[in-house]
DNA sequence: GGATGTGAAGTCGTTCACAGCT
DNA sequence: AGCTGTGAACGACTTCACATCC
């Protein structure tokens, strides 16, 4: 097949095909039509077709894709064939949720480090909450520890005031992915990447679409 | 102008604008161009026109738009010209912080109730958290206090495994609102809405990005 | 003059429909 | 026979370009 652009939609499925994925797996399922998949994701059967013809041919026709080796196609497109290492910076109520957040674990997502601007306040309440002593580093050992510690996406969980100041250390510690919790907007430089978590924006479509009903 | 159906991504926008707007407003700027706005927000000029065109002719020709009665207008179109009154079901890490989270209150969101499969084993923690005693309810309740303190959206924070069946529980409850945290499609019946708020696969998305430049 | 509001053009993403394999 | 892979049709969203109005 000849290169096309990857609309971000499909990046998206493919994320949603993997989880459905996973469960048939443990359900035992060996073989799945692109219509049964469709049918557990809620989309349609050509639309998994086509997200899949975008990086190679992992089907047989006239049979399905087997489920095993579908996965581990589509965990490798996603780059998820490795361990992703992650730093949350701002270890407030939310920070600290993030920290033991279990879904993280099992997609290979690992939290390495946290950071604040006053690690004596918040390591207590943490170290309690958890269970077990959290080591909480101040803000200006970024740079060092991303280099130790490999770290490759920082999540930043400060107060929006905060957040494009933190977002410039990241920038300066090489840290290239920014998962952004803080309610403005960042901008990074090229070769950087921003992806923001808005829950208010997300409640407002929610209340856009109840209100509208 | 004539009635469209409405894209879904301009109301993300909106909710956007919105609060561009209200930083505006904060700094004491009276009068915006849709080209000042669309920079602020990263979009092209000709596309805040039209977002605000599917709601009325808000602006005036040669001058710009007012930036207090915009903002007062789009919030009246995405229904924040009122208070929505919210319930937090399953007060684990994430639960509890939402329970706390600030930019709620800004934006008319109201936190009114929170539930629990186990209300004494979690009540401690929360307290402490918040320096304040909170009420916790048990699930079983919900019916009954979502009448009565009129809850109109639920945030699902409870392990996956459980959230369809509170999901469940929230329908009979005649909550039409749900805003889903925990990693699982759940499904509802026509004229309730379910919004998702997946970390992983926000960072599958971010892992993408990374690994294939 | 200058910025809005909007039809028309253009781009992008989804769905159809069927040829091509197994 | 059945299901994938894919060009072509379709539909939706974005951007352009300009007539319109302050």
């Amino acid at each position: 097949m000849k290169y096309q652009k990857i609309p971000e939609a499909t990046i998206r499925r493919l994320s949603r095909y993997s989880r459905c994925l996973e469960e048939m797996e443990q359900g035992g399922e060996k073989v799945v039509s692109s219509a049964q998949l469709a049918s557990k994701c809620m989309v349609n059967p050509a639309q998994v077709r086509k997200d899949l013809a975008y990086f190679g041919e992992f089907g047989i026709r006239g049979v399905g894709y087997y489920v095993k080796d579908l996965l581990a196609s589509i965990k490798k497109v996603l780059g998820l064939n490795k361990e992703w290492r992650m730093a949350v910076i701002g270890i407030g109520n939310l920070g600290s949720a993030l920290l033991s957040y279990k879904d993280f674990l099992k997609q290979n997502y690992k939290i390495v480090a946290a950071f604040d601007i006053d690690p004596q306040k918040v390591i207590g309440r943490v170290s309690e909450k958890l269970g077990k002593p959290v080591e909480i580093l101040h803000i200006s050992r970024i740079k060092e520890v991303a280099k130790e510690r490999k770290i490759e996406i920082a999540l930043i969980t400060t107060p929006p005031s905060e957040a494009q100041s933190v977002a410039n250390l990241l920038v300066e510690a090489g840290i290239r992915g920014i998962l952004n919790f803080a309610p403005t907007q960042i901008t990074v430089p090229e070769g950087f990447v921003v992806k923001d978590v808005f829950f208010t924006n997300i409640l407002d479509n929610l209340a856009y679409l109840l209100s509208s009903s």
